[in-house]
DNA sequence: ACAATTTTCTAAACCGATTTAGTAGATTTA
DNA sequence: TAAATCTACTAAATCGGTTTAGAAAATTGT
């Protein structure tokens, strides 16, 4: 690929660099330069398959068009839906993405940030993994344009766009008791810290509340993201057997609900005879199982589109000192077969 | 983020840029530079917190060490896995990835290609969806370093990392004439251009003829990515009513599976007693099906790894006219229950 | 003791854009 | 007619690294 500078296309045209580049920057008529010249730019420039060496470009301008992304796992149905939503609104505004997996390992996601500002992204968006969060506050501190998406972090005001789990969580605790299930199994994440753990964990207590339900932290329980399937399989185990004995399990997120059904498979129970289940985070698997799952399907496209709207924004302020945006988006309870009814 | 530029590390040691840089860059030793000298180098960069600028970096030196990945659509469970396998080795090798989704669209999967190059990726991974491979073509005429994913293009002599199609669909049609089947529709997908299609084909065809089975292109059938459900089921709907009457399925992967399953479901057409179905390319969904769907399992980590090891030896020799490389890995089906049997 | 060599380090060019500061010439104003 | 203004354009500085070409000081050889 033999490249076509400025110099080159200024030089064919027998005029200065600057008047291309102001060209071609559309500040021609901002700077008075003839109708006829800014033409005769953009021909050659077509001519000559220009196109603007973006180092050079970085260098000078300090932005580099690009936005990083960190996620647990963008083999994940959910995160993969999220990052081609975002990946679709960058594109759409000029700006490439670079993904990064964190692996729920806040070592990692730190290093990933590190890494992504060292490569000059013009902002972040994060789903965080930290529990400290001495990332996220540096950003802040800094100034850096981020947006935490999915994932929020109490302690800081950020901008952020996430789901509002505790209504969610709520809507399926309320669903599951109506149908008659007193004893109800929770199934969450390891680390414990994060937003959206925490938040279902305060709508099942909530719902059991109103319902004048009784509350034991026994029927909630934590797997870890690296060991999942086994977790979960000894975890069902502890909560079928007496004395727990829930008659319905409510689970943080398709990968759990995936494992939970290769359990139950095993353990020869029946969905909904012998236990109801509901997942947080709808995938289309949900609707081909037998029998179908109930599940808490998620604005994903929305949140990825607002959190890019976001970050465009911070970007181009940056610097102007803006209020932080906080969105909340609701979910939708999916009532399939799982929970019989 | 106040930023630390390379002449402030080395006004504040009192030795000039050049020095700083090539200690940096570990040339410190082959250029005869005072051991001390370079502890103190390295001493006072981390004190300073020093990050060199990669705009600057890749100015000079015309690397970005980022690559970019085009695939058809990054929130299918193939693609995202394959991403997370791409990202994984670029990462350990010190690149980053823009992966873009060209939605089989070659008109879009042509941008995107143009437009990575001029962000000045390093490399190029792709799995085309093109027709003409005219971009495939340039890429190979400039001496552009990139490989092929998934799908090759044979009139080419390109770096390809792909799945034995032909071997993979043999396996599965010869597993569905041993359980008694003998009119089995295949369904892939348009653009039928793409070598996984073709071999599919191919692979199903070579099965038939080696059992001694007529084959029909009836029985053969289209569906377009942009209209999968609908189209789907009109061509299920055909396949299962008389003339054609197949007892079997056979699908090109795993998005055609899904909007079967619905299909069939809405049909009351029960897997197998009904129709055998078996899927290219296995989903986790699969083994969570009533019943659980016999699929044909790519090597998906695998050759995500071989294509990074081939893109980064590309990069590395460029214009050295080194071979092509040619890989083919071999599927594994995977037995369920959706054939019966 | 003086040239040759080795060790250690540096000034300046360079990559290719953007931007600042300004010029030459034509036209208008007073 | 000289000053002011406008039109159309440009030279050179700049961003922050890497690299080339070479210099100063210390050491070695004879």
């Amino acid at each position: 690929m033999k490249k076509v500078s400025l110099a080159d296309v200024a030089k064919s045209l027998g005029v200065s660099k600057t008047l291309v580049s102001l060209v071609l920057n559309d500040r021609g008529d901002e700077k008075g330069i003839n109708k006829d010249t800014q033409q005769r730019v953009r021909d050659k420039v077509k001519e000559l398959n220009y196109k603007p060496n973006q180092f050079a470009r970085g260098l000078r301008v300090g932005k580099s068009n690009t936005i990083g992304l960190v996620v647990a796992d963008i083999s994940n149905s959910f995160y993969a839906k999220m990052c081609r939503s975002i990946e679709d609104h960058c594109t759409e505004n000029g700006y490439n993405l670079i993904i990064c997996s964190s692996d729920e390992n806040p070592e990692k996601e730190s290093e990933l940030i590190q890494m992504l500002i060292d490569r000059q992204v013009d902002g972040l968006i994060i789903s965080t993994t930290q529990k400290n969060n001495s990332d996220i506050k540096l950003l802040k501190k800094n100034d850096f344009p981020f947006v935490l998406i999915d994932r929020n972090v109490s302690s800081i005001d950020t901008n952020y766009v996430v789901v509002d789990n505790v209504n969610g969580a709520k809507e399926v605790v309320n669903h599951l008791i109506k149908l008659g299930n007193e004893r109800i199994g929770h199934l969450t994440i390891t680390p414990a810290h994060i937003s959206t753990i925490k938040e279902s964990v305060e709508g099942y207590k909530e719902a059991l509340k109103e319902n004048n339900l009784p509350i034991s932290n026994k029927l909630i329980r934590e797997v870890s993201f690296d060991n999942l399937k086994e977790e979960v399989c000894d975890q069902v185990k502890e909560l079928l057997a007496p004395p727990n004995k829930v008659t319905a399990l409510f689970v943080a997120n398709n990968n759990i609900a995936v494992a939970c059904l290769e359990c139950l498979n095993e353990l020869g129970m029946r969905i909904p005879q012998d236990v109801a289940l509901v997942s947080f985070d709808d995938i289309e698997a949900f609707n081909l199982c037998y029998p179908p799952i109930t599940a808490v399907a998620q604005p994903i496209e929305e949140m990825g589109r607002k959190a890019v709207d976001i970050i465009l924004h911070e970007i181009k302020n940056e610097g102007v000192n803006n209020k932080t945006q906080h969105i909340s988006l609701s979910t939708d309870l999916i009532i399939r077969k799982s929970c019989g009814g």
